[in-house]
RNA sequence: GGAGGGGUUCCCGAGUGGCUAAAGGGAACAGACUGUAAAUCUGUCGGCAGCGCCUUCGGAGGUUCGAAUCCUCCCCCCUCCA
């Protein structure tokens, strides 16, 4: 149970922006609330890069606090401009309609559904009257402020359809409504969401002559200033099937020094006494920090059987950190025993048994159909540069045929890189 | 609706008839160095069972031995005017 949930949010670094500092401390430390963050459902799956409010709605609710989890079937058919260079494409209302159930299926892992209030914009913007919302809402929004936003003067360079333009009139309608209908104290949100917000806190207090709140998380990006949760194959999914658990483990593992200990106070739940220490940590030490990083992040999307599956089956590969648990940790990390194995949890691809005909497989096919490469020409680059290893030797050849020999025991390694890593199953 | 400018490979951005799979930069990937880090240096960066063929420069046609480059029509974006 968390006990001070402002003081928590800040010290973790989640505050970015908040429309009242001194009411919002009050209001979170003294109060059970209502809160609500919403989530555009315009894939079929959350990313690292929606996980930042989710980690933020976790730790409110474990202070006590009632989330409203906002999915926007309604406003992802108009497509949010904030942040956005360029219209995205318009979705259907059957993907909606699948992608919220995908959806609300991974944030169960990191909220209590059950304690939580779920809603669907769609059932309430969805027939409304133009004229009626019009006269009712659309009066109150000055077009001199609105186009004085940061977000929409953004847009103004490049273009800016009168359909996206209304965004921020239905998410400010949003917030009026869980207001009025749920007692919605407070809004969360990321960065680009300010304006949105804003506008919502302002329309309930004409509306309702109520004073709520709203609050936005820092942008997330890396010691580069790049954005943050992208790899090579792009964004890193909390579904499996698009990014294999191990893969999961691994982005989380391979951060950067620098960003360790803000990560781990964002996506861990161990207190920021320890966080602090474990980013201070020197040298080789540092890596300590990054598998219970990793680990974390990883048991609180897949499961602690999973990230301990992901995390030996690393360690198997690059070795341990702190094989004789030195470093202190309150993370349940410290309980999984050092061994070796684990690599039956490497990502794998099963070889169709066709494939392996009398001379065998070419490597350079291999690669490629295995998913290591994205085409035959990349892998035969890859070669070529020297980074293709088969069961840990380097690939010299891109001629070469694997046959039966090579597998022991039904399976053998392919890797591209020093990092990616593929296991090949007969 | 009128006038002008523009749409190039993941992104920015050169290229105005053959030497252009298309400069340069960024991103990305690999190698070396390391700690599965950062920085740096090097290489690669459309597809193909690779010295040749195929696909790409908003879309569709056309001119030409040859088109990202010229012509016609269409779509989209920007700026100014209404």
């Amino acid at each position: 149970m968390i006990s001070n949930a402002y003081n928590d949010l800040k010290e973790r670094g989640f505050i970015n922006q908040e429309t009242d500092a001194e009411a919002l401390n009050k209001l979170l430390n003294s109060e059970k609330i209502t809160f609500y963050i919403g989530f555009d459902p315009t894939g079929n799956s959350l990313h690292i890069g929606h996980l930042l409010p989710i980690m933020a709605m976790r730790r409110l609710q474990q202070a006590g606090h009632t989330p409203v989890v906002l999915v926007g079937g309604a406003t992802a058919l108009i497509g949010d401009p904030s942040g956005k260079s360029e219209a995205r494409p318009i979705i259907t209302k059957e993907t909606v309609a699948e992608n919220v159930a995908a959806i609300k299926t991974q944030l169960a892992r990191y909220v209590d559904l059950d304690k939580s209030i779920f809603v669907n914009n769609a059932d309430w913007l969805q027939q409304l009257s133009y004229i009626d919302f019009l006269r009712e809402v659309g009066y109150r929004f000055s077009v001199n402020k609105m186009l004085a936003a940061e977000s929409v003067k953004m847009r103004l360079e490049t273009g800016l359809s009168f359909l996206e333009f209304n965004y921020s009139i239905l998410q400010a309608y949003d917030f009026y409504i869980l207001n009025r209908d749920h007692k919605c104290r407070v809004q969360f949100g990321g960065q680009d969401q300010w304006g949105n917000i804003v506008a919502g806190v302002d329309l309930t207090r004409r509306m309702s002559q109520e004073e709520v709140f709203g609050m936005t998380f820092p942008l997330l990006l890396d010691s580069n200033g790049q954005k943050f949760g992208k790899t090579a194959g792009g964004a890193v999914w909390l579904d499996p099937e698009r990014t294999p658990i191990f893969d999961y483990y691994q982005f989380w593992r391979n951060c950067d020094d620098a960003d360790v200990g803000r990560l781990l106070g964002f996506f861990s739940s161990l207190p920021m006494s320890e966080i602090k220490e474990l980013a201070t940590l020197e040298a080789p030490a540092i890596n300590r920090a990054k598998e219970i990083l990793a680990y974390e992040a990883t048991a609180l999307a897949h499961g602690t059987a999973e990230a301990e599956k992901a995390y030996l089956a690393a360690c198997g590969k690059f070795g341990f950190a702190d094989p004789e648990n030195r470093i202190y940790t309150s993370s349940a990390i410290k309980n999984i025993q050092v061994r070796n194995g684990g690599m039956d949890d490497l990502p794998s691809y099963q070889l169709p048994a066709d494939d392996l005909t009398e001379e065998g497989v070419w490597i350079v096919k291999l690669l490629a159909q295995s998913g290591l490469c994205a085409s035959n020409g990349e892998a035969r680059r890859l070669i070529a540069g020297g980074g293709a290893y088969l069961n840990d030797e380097r690939i010299s050849d891109a001629d070469i045929y694997v046959g039966k020999d090579h597998f022991k025991d039904g399976s053998l390694i392919l890797k591209a890189g020093k990092k990616k890593v593929k296991r090949i199953i007969l």
